[in-house]
DNA sequence: TTTTGATATAATTTCGATATTTTTTCACAT
DNA sequence: ATGTGAAAAAATATCGAAATTATATCAAAA
């Protein structure tokens, strides 16, 4: 256990990564009683762990009913989609404009990082070791877009959202079927961005994720 | 109390009305051993409720040192600001297009009753006794224009990001002092949107909120 | 067979107390 | 006066159990 940290904020972090990747079924009930006993904690700390899970969109909480993940839906996928893709369009034009060289090269540094992954997963039969590799070095990519774009409110919502769309994917996504797209799509954001061309880049931020605004991505 | 209302709901509540009406000074801290004698009940549904109240940004949560009242910042208004226009207008176009007589409909409604209210505050030497319900009726127009936008989740952001503004802003816009430019502003949007001008509204929109974009509408 | 209602079981919510951490106080040295 | 550090006080985090509420079980009636 590292310093400062709770043991809450143990539970909380475990929690969330094992929902974003996806290692409870999609609607499956989160039973305080089983966490107590796994984490050796009180109810109220796992409580507390999940309330702030709720708070970010990654569990659902019902009143007198507990936890439970969120189900998967091609109508929830849309959503999270469409508003990924204003945020995310908005905040890199706003970087564009407030970020800098510094900004750019964190950009292309992140981007590379990406890219080489990608391009050795593309060569893969069977990628799943570096699926938590990857997905960290996505979540950086995107959020790195938006880190220069001046607003706090603006950066933490685009990442709650993502997560959420990470949560809805996650599963269907694993076997990078759209690996080689991917590639290319990324490469093409980052161009666009430091091109300092902005409608360009809305247009290559809406490709990169228009396949998943038909609600039928879900199926992998 | 009402049916299936919890104590913490009933706590959460109530601190929720407290918070945006600004009953407590921004900053202050939020002890939870107080609220528990007040409410009368134990110190980990006080926790729990302050924890939800976090989860939509009305009070801030730190590590071992508990709950406070955000505080204000010219910088916070003005990112909220930002991002409420880019919410508001995204959301109300989307409204134009899927909702239908039916929103139009909830649209006039919902300003009929904001502009009634606005003309009797407009006329009066001390309106503190509307602020309230005024509160409310803004709350609902505002929110009625994006009621129809389809999406669960823009919608529910736009409410976090219209709590914390006026969390930011009531303090100071209890005077009323623009009144006569809010009337005008809330006939405007609610004109262009019946219209079906979808770059009209925007424009509408933004100009009904760009005077909190200088970060000098704080001192009231 | 399906529905209803009482009872048993399981889960959630609330509680009061204890353990831990932060903040304040204050004597002492610089 | 100013800064340092130990002790006291206050606040927060965690606990285990009790009270409340939902869910499952199953016998009796329609």
């Amino acid at each position: 256990m590292g310093i400062g940290m709770s043991k809450e904020v143990d539970l909380y972090q475990e929690l969330r990564k094992r929902l974003i990747s996806n290692s409870y079924d999609h609607g499956a009930k989160l039973r305080a009683e089983l966490l107590r006993k796994e984490f050796n904690c009180a109810a109220s700390t796992v409580r507390e762990a999940l309330f702030r899970l709720a708070a970010i969109g990654l569990v659902q909480f019902q009143e007198q009913r507990g936890f439970r993940v969120p189900n998967r839906s091609a109508k929830k996928l849309i959503e999270l989609t469409h508003f990924r893709v204003l945020l995310e369009a908005e905040g890199t034009i706003m970087s564009m404009r407030n970020g800098g060289v510094a900004w750019e090269a964190r950009l292309t540094a992140a981007h590379h990082k990406l890219s080489h992954i990608e391009k050795r997963i593309h060569g893969m039969d069977d990628p799943s070791d570096l699926v938590d590799i990857w997905s960290k070095s996505e979540d950086e990519f995107h959020q790195t877009l938006m880190s220069a774009c001046g607003s706090d409110i603006m950066s933490q919502t685009h990442s709650r959202i993502y997560a959420q769309f990470r949560q809805q994917l996650m599963v269907a996504d694993r076997k990078f079927n759209h690996i080689s797209e991917n590639i290319q799509n990324h490469s093409e954001i980052l161009e666009a961005a430091l091109s300092g061309h902005e409608s360009l880049t809305r247009a290559k931020i809406y490709d990169h994720l228009k396949r998943h605004m038909d609600g039928k991505t879900l199926d992998g």
